[in-house]
DNA sequence: GCCGTTTTCGGCCCGACTGTTTTCAGTCG
């Protein structure tokens, strides 16, 4: 079994115990070990296996939990999860999806009414069942069906490019107002991750009553489900809720880090506090008296909160509670890489296969970009449906190159090809002409639904190609759309360890991929990571915003981003490579 | 179920808001 598909038998247990009404905190050890076996880069049938080693390393995978990870490597079964599933059948788990149906009122809903899916909890509202039960009202069950429908669609996330999208209207929205002295996004989005659940909005104002009519009043907005003195919450008709908090100036700081989370980070953050006799909350950091009294201490900036806590400022995308604390104690945070740093874009197509831009005019809008370097990647002919080329349209396109490059000046222009790892293995070009390119991306883009085995191979196989420089998009994962391709991403860095290779992080906001915790366990590899836009139009340049913030989440510097190099650098690698 | 600079038991982050209830439980982030 995969970390995932481990990960995922956790959470399901997590879920069954909460329907249980189990302990909570038993509840949460599953669902913290899930993340961190989530987390993982290094599968864990790898650990297992090794004699000197013990599952119970994984940070939050107990005696109790390794063994049933043991269980599940050698039988793919548990009889935990078994056991649960003949008392709780997984139909119900869905009511858990319902907003404002926790796991006591759904129990109580199943209890009480023998509800077992959404549809019979509709039908018990709409009878009016539900106003009955004790702690339900009418209010509530008008609720529950209002939230029936989120439900039903639920189960999905909001890319971050689209979350960003309302972000700018919201924010301009705000900036129309006077009274306001600070406004932030916080959350997941200023997490930088790659979906959003919901957007966090903060703000410092002295009229509140003024910022909620306005918050309330952006255009889009279906519903409002809280508005209480300082926290307001709407909802909107795209089914994305946001956030709203009001805060003083002198808690701004700390609204901002605690409302930045990730919660996780931030159980780390209050334990810390505990052990130096402060406390934090939303509203500051407080000094906990011996008479049980409590003093301010700080919270106007962030850097405030985290000073208090004998801790640097650690940047948003690194608050996953993964090496944050450890790099922090030590002096060790990295100055992650900025999209200011990027000085090359290696992989973008053009009218010559799927691209909407000439050669000419994608390489006019790099340099207007102030790109250094480019290479022109378009794909290799078993892509037919994007008329991929073959040997000799590729090099009447690289003449065409040696022709538009007296015209350049001050950018370099790399010769490159998006050759396709062939279904059987091998590439879909003669070494011959690869032999000719600068640069050689190499993709799988068929034969995706292969074996683990077979995939792995291939990957392999063209790492082992003198001739190939990187690996594009290593999984293959669309955000929401397809799961990554079945590959041993432990042998892929190894193998790109060992002969040299870099890897691609594609900055098409669609895909991120590599995924964060790969670009970590690359760089603990030593591999150099290209982030590229795979750009397929003049404005698809645009993109490479989205995989700087994917490298900072996975740590990388600027120093781990080969395009963060000069020319003079990157072409000095090449040429050792 | 996990964990340990008050260690092998007894903690485990903390506050806002709602609805239902006459003082609080449940949910959420």
């Amino acid at each position: 079994m995969t970390n995932r598909e481990i990960a995922a038998v956790f959470e399901q247990v997590a879920d069954l115990l909460e329907f249980q009404g189990a302990n909570p905190f038993r509840v949460r050890s599953y669902r913290n070990g899930a993340r961190k076996i989530a987390d993982l880069s290094e599968s864990l049938a790898t650990i297992a296996a090794e004699p000197s080693r013990s599952l119970t390393e994984i940070e939050g995978v107990g005696k109790a939990q390794a063994e049933k990870i043991e269980q599940l490597l050698s039988t793919g079964r548990l009889p935990l999860l078994d056991e649960l599933l003949e008392q709780v059948s997984p139909q119900v788990l869905a009511l858990l999806r319902v907003p404002g149906l926790g796991p006591k009122k759904a129990a109580l809903l199943h209890r009480e009414l023998g509800v077992n899916s959404l549809e019979e909890l509709r039908k018990a509202c709409q009878s009016q069942q539900v106003r009955g039960l004790k702690g339900f009202g009418a209010k509530t069950e008008e609720g529950i069906l209002k939230g029936l429908t989120i439900a039903e669609q639920a189960d999905r996330r909001t890319r971050w490019v689209e979350a960003d999208e309302v972000v700018q209207r919201l924010l301009e929205h705000m900036r129309a107002l006077d009274c306001i002295a600070q406004l932030e996004m916080a959350g997941s989005y200023r997490r930088g991750c790659e979906t959003i659940g919901d957007l966090d909005l903060l703000v410092e104002a002295s009229d509140v009553a003024t910022v909620m009519d306005q918050f309330g009043s952006l255009p889009g907005v279906a519903d409002v489900i809280a508005r209480g003195e300082t926290k307001m919450s709407t909802r909107l008709e795209s089914g994305l809720q946001i956030d709203l908090r009001v805060v003083p100036g002198e808690s701004f700081g700390a609204a901002l880090q605690y409302f930045t989370g990730s919660k996780d980070h931030n159980v780390v953050v209050r334990g810390r506090a505990k052990q130096r006799g402060l406390k934090v909350n939303e509203w500051g950091v407080y000094r906990v008296e011996d008479d049980g009294s409590e003093s301010y201490v700080a919270g106007r900036a962030e850097g405030e909160v985290y000073r208090a806590l004998d801790l640097p400022w650690i940047p948003p995308e690194l608050r996953e509670a993964r090496q944050e604390f450890a790099w922090a104690e030590q002096g060790d945070l990295p100055v992650l890489v900025q999209l200011t740093d990027i000085r090359g874009d290696l992989h973008m197509h053009t009218t010559a296969t799927d691209g909407k831009a000439s050669l000419r005019e994608m390489v006019d809008a790099a340099q207007q970009r102030g790109l250094e370097y480019v290479a022109i990647t378009d794909h290799s002919q078993r892509v037919s449906m994007a008329r991929g080329l073959d040997a000799k349209r590729l090099r009447a396109q690289w003449s065409e190159i040696d022709r538009l490059r007296e015209e350049f000046d001050g950018l370099v222009v790399l010769k490159g090809i998006e050759c396709d790892i062939l279904e059987k293995g091998g590439m879909d070009l003669p070494d011959d002409v690869l032999a000719e390119a600068d640069w050689v991306v190499a993709s799988v883009h068929y034969g995706q639904k292969q074996s683990r085995e077979q995939i792995t191979e291939r990957i392999l196989g063209a790492l082992e190609n003198s001739y190939v420089s990187i690996i594009a998009h290593p999984t293959g994962r669309l955000i929401n759309r397809r799961e990554p391709y079945e590959v041993d991403m432990e042998q892929v860095f190894a193998a790109a360890a060992r002969h040299g290779k870099m890897l691609e992080l594609n900055a098409n906001p669609a895909r991120l991929d590599l995924h964060d915790i790969h670009c970590a366990a690359a760089k603990r590899h030593g591999i150099p990571i290209v982030i590229s836009t795979d750009a397929h139009s003049t404005e698809g340049l645009e993109v490479m915003r989205h995989g700087v913030q994917q490298a900072r989440r996975g740590g990388l510097t600027a120093a781990d981003v080969a395009n963060a190099r000069s020319w003079k650098a990157f072409e000095k690698y090449l040429r050792r490579a």
